[in-house]
DNA sequence: GGTAAACCTGACGTTCATGTGAGGGACAAG
DNA sequence: CTTGTCCCTCACATGAACGTCAGGTTTACC
């Protein structure tokens, strides 16, 4: 498949899609005209690959950390960096709890039929 | 206190600290030679800006949200905003989930004493 | 074998949260 | 009154992950 097809079956820009040949992410096959050809596995590299960026990692590090996915590459090193990586998301996530946490309470405050700095009594009248 | 006092604080950078004014999410007193000055409560200010920040949130978001933390500003819109930029968080949540789960997936692999460099004959005692 | 759609390579533009000087006041201490 | 440290306001630089336009080639189809 060529680049465009491979834009609209992962809802991924074709300007992506080259950024990411670009960065050492994925690789294609050249026609004889230069075009890009992808083979089905591609894919599931793309979102795998926006799977990672979703999580907040760089093109940097899931450069790094792809080999250790595809050939499940056994170095202490390579372990260490899924590990970090892991960890690294681990962190996230509770960061995230945490602000969840904190705009529940408001919202909870702001539901609450007591709490209205300005008007409670016509809550349901407003559009 | 001034601003360095409350960077050091903080941890937040002097320039971050201006940038927050600048972006009306944190404001200032100012002395006669036009130097800000900090109340206590700014140093608290600033860890909240810095969760909504880490929770992903632009200045642009945070700073529709603020007044909905601070003055307990209850409308419609205020709630409908703090519910959308909480589910935002909560599928946020749910990606790194999936990308963690990923990575442990990995990482077991890479782990299980059989999984040499390239055999992978005891992939079911790991899943 | 002509045309239109898709593709190519630069290369500059964009947004966000800062970093990084430049050049000049503010303020406590001596 | 001077020094040293902190602070001020521009204003340009940065890095990441693309968007977008320009100018030219390749491919698919009739």
């Amino acid at each position: 498949m060529r680049i465009g097809e491979l834009a609209t079956k992962t809802g991924v820009s074709v300007r992506a899609l080259r950024y990411y040949e670009e960065q050492g992410l994925l690789s294609a096959a050249r026609s004889g005209g230069g075009q890009r050809h992808y083979l089905d596995d591609a894919v599931d590299r793309v979102y795998l690959i926006q799977m990672l960026y979703a999580a907040g990692l760089s093109s940097r590090t899931i450069l790094d950390l792809l080999p250790c996915v595809d050939a499940k590459v056994n170095t202490p090193q390579s372990r260490a960096m899924l590990r970090a990586e892991r960890d690294r998301i681990d962190r996230q996530i509770t960061q995230l709890r945490q602000a969840r946490k904190r705009l529940d309470e408001v919202i909870a405050l702001s539901e609450s039929p007591a709490s209205g700095c300005t008007r409670t009594d016509s809550d349901a009248s407003v559009a």
